[in-house]
DNA sequence: AAACATAATTAACACTGTTAATAAAATGAA
DNA sequence: TTCATTTTATTAACAGTGTTAATTATGTTT
């Protein structure tokens, strides 16, 4: 049965051009302006050929989030080679933070917007991998080597491990939706000149540091 | 001219009128939900007057943009009455994280959505006053006052501020947007049962703490 | 009462996601 | 190869969205 399997690698050819298309309009113009009817002028299908390969927006926008994730995860998977736990949670701090900054529509699909988390919640319910948890599995492992190397050594590793998280996340949050643009211009009598992330970042690592 | 007075009078009462009912549907709906259309039949006008008194939905949403950060900043103000700076400042994040909790859809379009941001960049240019700095001027003397006090003495205070406020904001939004959940569920396995935006939060005072 | 300024409305534009009904194409059996 | 069946794609339409221009209604002033 060669023909089916001909035909079945052509509708995935076609699934695959759609999420393309979709792909190159949602990182030029973003979520709200990717619109069914452009991605179908981009194939040159009709708009509602779209609704034959995917259940609607939020499926299709659910298959890029997963494409953020196994770039995100490309990118941790790196850092396996570096041995010294803390000196691998401090590289983990710089590439999510690289990541959110470089790949800043990904990041907000990813971390930020809701719409997605939602899509998670209604059709991949359970037993569907996401790739997200292995990046924070990832985490918690290097915070528990971490602790066997002597640091963070009065905290519990989830916790801390979620501490860790939630200040990248809200530190790439703040600056990706410009609030630490915002406060670096209006405050700028009291506030010296500088990169206001790095700063903070560094801020972060030192107080890594001082928690041995 | 007390005929002048009065029509500015009710000019000022329709687009508090407007404003209530903006604010009831976006509570209740979100922002997405929340349509001229709908805002205008709730007071019982057609959707093009509302054009008369705001220049658009941003220019709405952006009015419930500053009632949020006045309620928030309320609620900061009462821990002026708290003397010692360590206590206050953990006080602050306890405050803060209440009122993500209890104000979700607020929190969300004060630190989590763009919109109404790029609305602040686009015509509040410079001169206008932003409530939320008040709130950050607040964070950064109480760091100030911390480390007069011996707490956190070998960091910078801004990006100490920063810090505090990426950890914190960071959490919320992990929180708001279901990914705390989401870990929770899908490594029940690995994780006791437990409130984990709680335990969390305890383990970033236990930081703190162990950071004077 | 007539002229004017303000306020509110209707109609319309250009979009959006999505569905039902219909047409086209590719496949199976005769 | 022809016919019937299934799969794939399309057109038309629904119910919305934010927003603007042109028009009507209202109230004030002369």
């Amino acid at each position: 049965m060669g023909i089916k399997e001909r035909k079945e690698k052509h509708k995935e050819d076609l699934r695959q051009r759609i999420l393309d298309a979709a792909k190159e309009l949602f990182l030029k113009d973003g979520y709200e302006a990717t619109s069914i009817r452009k991605i179908a002028e981009k194939i040159e299908f009709s708009p509602t050929t779209i609704y034959l390969y995917y259940k609607d927006k939020a499926d299709i926008m659910y298959a890029l989030h997963q494409e953020g994730f196994k770039l995100l995860g490309s990118q941790f998977g790196v850092l396996q080679h570096v041995s010294e736990p803390f000196e691998r949670l401090k590289a983990m701090g710089r590439v999510y933070m690289s990541f959110a900054l470089n790949n800043p529509d990904f990041y907000e699909l990813m971390f930020i917007m809701k719409e997605p988390i939602e899509f998670v919640k209604a059709h991949c319910h359970d037993e569907e991998w996401e790739e997200g948890e292995q990046a924070f599995t990832a985490l918690i492992m290097t915070v528990d080597q971490c602790k066997d190397a002597g640091y963070f050594t009065s905290f519990d590793t989830t916790t801390f491990a979620l501490n860790v998280w939630s200040l990248m996340h809200g530190l790439c949050s703040l600056k990706l939706q410009g609030h630490l643009d915002h406060m670096a211009t209006t405050k700028a009598h009291i506030l010296e000149e500088g990169d206001w992330l790095e700063k903070t970042f560094d801020g972060f690592i030192a107080m890594l540091n001082s928690l041995k």
